[in-house]
DNA sequence: CTAATTAAAGACATATAAATATTTATAAGA
DNA sequence: TCTTATAAATATTTATATGTCTTTAATTAG
């Protein structure tokens, strides 16, 4: 397998990154992010509830209601969203399932792993939300990106 | 969730090392390697004979059967073993789920990732189970060494 | 207050990984 | 050849992640 990220951790990503390059002046429907994305829709209302949850996200019932970032797009970064979704275990669990290892009484890849995981989660803070839309920008893929977006 | 090797891959990297810790000049029993790493048998077993049609171990059925390691410790690699069992999609799939992504035409997590999933196979290559069994007479744990082993 | 719109919640279904149990094939030794 | 020890193969069960469907609750507009 090995996976990094769960599905729906994923999901979480490309969500948010949707929600973020539309107008800030109105809230994102379910709906709209669901088909855009092309993520199923109540697998998606979960997860987006669990980021609201995390307060990474605003949620608003009924007409005019949807979707929003919580906070500016240059507070929010990826970790936040893994964090939120996966938890990070990344952080704590032995690479190998060693089930005691720890840095006081180490497996044989624990200091190896510890820099990589170390590298994992730097990476994940410096991508803030505002630097991801700033690299679609400069021509990085967002499969979703609307074409007009980068005149806009 | 976040994980990066498989239950499995972490059962089969255990297993290889326990193996590699027994005396050379006999194979060594699914059973015993099961009760030692604690790992249910059949479950072990299924991962042993994937790592033996891999060519990493040898297996023989019948009396004075078992398994044992097919070439020299310093030979096999953890990445090797990684690759019999998880396959190392790690190096094909894009980390943040994107259907599309590739090199040529990457999604904002495409570099960055590149790195550290190089980092990641670096370190599997770097790490042979002769390195490891090294680690573990340094003081390293391995949770199933024989306390005596340090000695003989 | 009513109807319409939307997310939230819960129940259910499917897919996959992990674990367990049973049967079969192979080799060794008496 | 017969029995025993062992891995290999197969079938079954359990757990977990993912996906779908239905109902409920909240909000807005009229």
């Amino acid at each position: 397998m090995s996976v990094i990220f769960s599905r729906s951790c994923e999901y979480a990503l490309q969500a948010v990154m949707y929600i973020a390059m539309q107008p800030r002046n109105q809230m994102v429907l379910l709906k709209e992010v669901a088909e855009k994305v092309n993520i199923p829709k109540h697998f998606l209302g979960k997860i987006l509830q669990k980021l609201a949850k995390s307060g990474l996200l605003d949620s608003q019932k009924g007409p005019n209601g949807g979707f929003a970032l919580y906070e500016t797009p240059n507070k929010i970064t990826a970790l936040m969203i893994v964090e939120a979704i996966d938890g990070f275990d990344l952080v704590n669990k032995c690479v190998a399932g060693f089930p005691e290892c720890h840095r006081e009484d180490p497996c044989p890849f624990h200091e190896e792993w510890a820099m990589i995981r170390n590298n994992i989660k730097e990476m994940l803070e410096k991508e803030t939300i505002e630097k991801l839309m700033q690299d679609a920008k400069e021509g990085k893929r967002i499969p979703f990106l609307k074409p007009g977006y980068l005149t806009k």
